[in-house]
This record gives C-alpha cells, structure tokens and sequence, in this order.
DNA sequence: GTTCACTACCCAATCGTTTGGGTAGTGAGG
DNA sequence: CCTCACTACCCAAACGATTGGGTAGTGAAC
C-alpha cells in the first residue's frame, strides 16, 4: 500500500513504468487463467504483478463496470434496520456478499410502498447487479414490475409464492408453538398475529392456528390481533387482549420478539406475572430473548443464514442458474415465560 | 419511466433524438442555472427536459464518476448493526444522505480493528467520497493514517480528540444519572462500564465518576467494571458485581441499555427485584427500555441526529469547510428500575 | 525457403459523461 | 462595412478499464 489513496495509479501507469501496453497489463492482472497464459510471457506476469502489488495498484471500480455493465453491488431493502431481525439478517448477507466479492447497499423503506418504489430506484439508477427484497408485501405488485423489467432479485425474509425467497419455514414455526403450548395445557390462546401484509406474520399464525386446530383447539377469530412487529404495537396488542372481560386466554403467541416483550409489559401493568398467570412465547429468538428479567420462550429462526442463502440464491439468478426457494428450519427454545405447566393449577 | 430499466437510455441516445450533440444535452441537464443558460435557448431546454423525462433517461453514476471523480457515495463503519443504538444512527444516516443525493455503503467491523482495516480499503477502493467512522478506538492510529493519505471522515458516536465527530455529550449524561442516583439517596453505587477503547464507555463512566465524587460520594475501582456493550457482557459483569460479598451495591449503572437488560437478568437471578432491591440505570433509551416487564430507566441520546450530524459533518468536510465536532445534549429518563427513594428505607 | 503454428505482445474502439474550447449566425453600435 | 458581443450550439479529448482483432518474430516441418 504505497498509494497514498487507491486509485492514485492507473493500468496505464503500470503499462508505461513497464513498456507494456495497459491492454496486456489487464489481461495479466483480470483475465481468467487462459487468457493471462495467452497474453503474456510467464516472466512479463510476474513482473506485473509485483509491481501491482509495490504500489497498491487497485481498478477503478467506475471504470470497470462502465465497460462490463456490471458493478459487483447488490441492493438490499428492508423494513427498516433498527429491526433486530433484519439487522442480523443483513450482517448475513454482508459477510457472503464480502466472500463472493460484492459489496451491498442497504436501504430502508419503513414498509411504506412508496418509498420501497423510491428506493429500488436509486438502487438500479445506481445500476446494481440485482436485489435483495426484505420487505415484499403478499399483494407484490412491484415484484412483477421488476420481473417485467427483467431486473434480478430475490425475496427475504418474507416468502411470496412464484419467487424464489430465502425464508425460515413460518408455518412450521407456529406449529411447533402450537404444540408446546398445547401440550402444556393451554386451551384458551391469543395470537398477536403482525402486519397481515407480511408472509412472516401471516404464515406464523396458520401455522399455528392449523396444529392448534389439529390438537382439537378451538381459536375464536377475535382471538387473533393484527399488530406492528415492535414492542409499541405489541403492547397495544395485548393490552386489548387482556382488557377483553369475556375471555382472558392464558397464553399468548407473539410472532415476533418485540411483540412479545411489548406483551410482557402490558401484562405486567395488568398485574398478571409472565410464567405463571400468562405464558408468552416469541419468535426469532433475537439475542435479548434469553436476557430478559423473565426469559421469553421463543423460535430461534436461522437469520444469519437467511441473509447467506439470499446472497447465494441471488447470485445464482445472476448467473442465469435455476433456483429453488429456500426454507430453513426454526428450533423452538422453552424458556420461564411459558415454561409452567397449565393442567397442573 | 418508460425505459426497461435505467441505464437503457443515455445522453447520445437522447442527442440523436433531438439532433442535438450529447454535450449540449449535458450541460441542459446536468448544468448549474448559469451553465444551462449559456448551453441551450429555453425552448430547446424544455424540448430536452420533456424527452429526459418521458424515456425515464437517468444517468449512468459509474460514467458520471469516472470523468468528474466524484462518486456521490458515502462509506460507514460501525462495529456491528445488530446494535440498536449503531442501527438507529445509520437509520439516521441513510435519511440525511438520502436528502443530499448521497448513497451510503455501510460495512461492520465487530470492533476488530484488523477487520476495521480490511473493511475501510473496501470502501475506498469502491472510492467512496468520505468515510463516517462509527467504531473508533480510543488508540486511534487508523485515523492519523486515514488523514496522511487525505481520506475525508468523520467519527460517529465515538470522538477521538483532534478528530471531527457527532457524538452525544456522554461526559454530561453520565453526569446526569450520577446526580439522580445520588438525590435517590444511593452511596454504594457500582458501574457496568463497557469496552474500554470506546470513548462512549470512558466518557459516560468518567462523567459519571467526578460527578459523583463532587457530591461527596466515593467509588472504589473496584466499583468500575468493564464489560461488552451487549446483553451477556452485562450479565456477566453484574453477575460479578453481585456476587462480592464484601460490598452490595444499592445502585448499578449500565453505560448502555444492553448491558442494563442483562445486568437485570443477573439481578434476577441473584434473587433481587429490580427496583426496589436495586436500583439500574442504562444508557441510550433506545426504544426497548420504556417496555421491558420493569421498565428501565435510560439516557436519551439522539442517536437518529446523531447520524444525521455525522452526514452534515462529512459533507462540510468534502466541501472543504472548516468543521466542528458536535456534541448533542442527553436527557435522563426516569423508570420504574431506578424510580425508588433509598434513603426512605 | 515457403508455409504454419505459436508466442507475446500491441492497437483501437468502446462504455456514458463532462468540460474546455471552438464557431456559425445575428443584431447593434460606430 | 467592420467590429463586437451575444446566443446557441458543436467538437473532441478526456476519465480507466476491457476486448476483438491484429502482427511481428521465432522455430519447426515439409
């Protein structure tokens, strides 16, 4: 790295210090193994290459990809990334996107359509090779723009049928919720079921209500409650759950971890103890799970992974390579906030 | 926004449509008011605009920046996202360079500093504008290369001194949760300090010490212990905290929220509610504190303005204005955890 | 002593913009 | 009529890399 900035020397720099010709540098220095053999003489390459190295020769990126047409970026959108979830997702997709040679721009778009539109344009104004999509909603009406407009993506985190998606198995996740409570004695559940338009909420919750169904449970429809995925929204969840006189269930599912520790809180100021009163159990098993005052029973979602396998799958669609979906398989983790058995009170 | 995808469309195309020369087109488009005057008869002008915009012609920032040099583009660091407090500031990051036609890449480091390397040459290689720094250390030797080789940055939550940074005056906040513990009556106060190389850490601890000591209190060094910025890291200090029998403080305070959360937990555990039997302060008042089962007793620092600052900075910077290191006020956020008069025991 | 196949290179066009420097044409002033 | 200052453009050379297509030179085979 002698280079004061990179970018100070160019090919031809290299070319003219070395009486070669900045075409033949570039072969020597990019080009696959045959065309380097082709193009020059084994002593001309390793010449080149040392003095590459001697002054932290580095391409223009800009230049390079106004030739190539292709800029080595991939866009990233997602709700937001004050979400826990996403942000560890996206720590995903940037470390196999570093491994692969890429770079990522992330950009938020508050789950509004509006700006999910503004900002997947900046990303293809900025010519990125192709998206990541965290924050499709099931009426995916961009999706076919894009596909139209033959722009590469992929969906995260949220499935939506006839894309290929890198996802946790939601479905099974709730199912397994289902059975942990069922099998603890619950009969009488809520749901704090997330934002309908989002496949992570909406499959959680059938996937729940369908085992739950299954066991030979009954889950009134009022007994599901639509709801932002932060702890606000969970609070205002529960709250006008348990403020319901009629039915006060005795556990509550939470498709997400904020939800959940929203839920704890609204429990909390209505004097019900989390663990014994009211279970709770959360999903993604974030890393504050497990921490809480009352750990919270949760489903730990693989969502490093899940940034990795987006990553993957999208370079594969850029390579014009046949992909598959992807589900990976949740664990469900048995904390106090729902560790207590019902049938024995 | 007729064309396929951006990027279809260029400057010649849009010349040739018009029997115009690219640079005419150029200079009508692209040009400051004055440029623009001199290039174009306003009808002509209007004729150019009109077509730009009916073909969706957007321009190529790979072409731009290959000739001008400027690539509009803004590289991050911070130690990891998974962080609220980083995640919130780049939130307020994206907004800021958002307004200012400005794209941010961010990269974590995790607080390595070989990778805080690795990462920065990414960036510069992609030949951002500027860097914002997020993960500084307090040793900071990166920073005085950085400003040998000319590199425009900042720092972001962390200053360094002799550095431009947009931090929160944590000096002051540590302050402020020295002076409410000591009104409530607490003597025996213990600090869950956080990494030492961060000045965020440092600061909030020192502010919080002197203060303190200016009361009339005294806090052994035994008092200080240093932890990780997350959930565990302040389990685990707190677990040893409590665990001295020599000396049981009535007070901890957590220089941030994830620490706070766990140093909870192993209050927990240790049989002691929170509260009552002891009292927590965290630090950042992100939005999980307000919500927790006992809600936690935090100091708000704007960490959305913080980024947004940062970005001001950063761009006063590449204009060549002289900056100024900006420290915004924190504000203490009384909560049930620490909302408990000791002195009335 | 041609022809042939290599080897080890060079040449020039190209990607889409920007920008310093022209230059025809027009109308006014002297 | 000549000069002068505009106006409204055009021209061409960059920026740094890539890539299809050369071409001199060498050694061997026929």
């Amino acid at each position: 790295m002698t280079g004061i900035r990179p970018g100070s020397v160019t090919l031809k720099d290299l070319a003219a210090e070395l009486g070669l010709h900045p075409s033949t540098v570039s072969r020597i220095l990019h080009g696959k193994a045959e065309t380097a053999r082709g193009a020059a003489a084994p002593v001309t390459a390793q010449r080149v290459r040392d003095l590459a190295k001697k002054v932290g020769y580095s391409p223009d990126p800009q230049a390079t990809s106004l030739r190539t047409r292709r800029t080595h970026l991939l866009g990233v959108i997602v709700p937001r990334l004050s979400d826990l979830v996403l942000a560890v997702m996206y720590e995903g997709i940037d470390e196999a996107a570093d491994d692969a040679n890429y770079s990522t721009f992330v950009m938020t778009s508050r789950d509004d359509t509006s700006i999910q539109r503004r900002k997947m344009e900046i990303m293809l104004s900025r010519r990125v090779d192709g998206l990541i999509i965290g924050d499709a909603h099931l009426d995916g009406n961009i999706l076919d723009e894009l596909t139209e407009r033959k722009v590469p993506f992929v969906l995260m985190n949220r499935a939506i049928a006839g894309f290929a998606s890198a996802t946790c198995d939601d479905t099974l996740g709730g199912a397994l919720v289902a059975q942990h409570l069922w099998d603890q004695g619950h009969r009488d559940v809520s749901i704090i079921a997330g934002e309908p338009y989002a496949s992570t909420a909406v499959d959680r919750t059938q996937g729940f209500v369908s085992r739950f169904r299954t066991l030979g449970g009954t889950i009134p429809e009022s007994a599901i409650v639509w709801s932002r995925f932060d702890t606000t929204g969970g609070h205002t969840a529960a709250d006008s759950i348990l403020r319901d006189t009629h039915r006060r269930p005795s556990a509550i599912f939470a498709v997400n971890d904020f939800a959940a520790i929203g839920a704890m809180g609204a429990a909390n100021s209505h004097g019900l103890h989390v663990g014994s009163d009211l279970a709770i159990v959360g999903f993604n098993d974030t890393s504050l799970a497990a921490q809480l005052p009352i750990a919270l029973s949760s489903v730990r979602s693989p969502m490093l992974d899940i940034g990795r396998v987006a990553v993957k799958l999208l370079l594969d669609v850029l390579n014009e390579d046949a992909v598959e979906s992807v589900k990976l398989l949740p664990v469900l983790c048995v904390r106090d906030s729902s560790d207590f058995t019902w049938a024995a009170r």
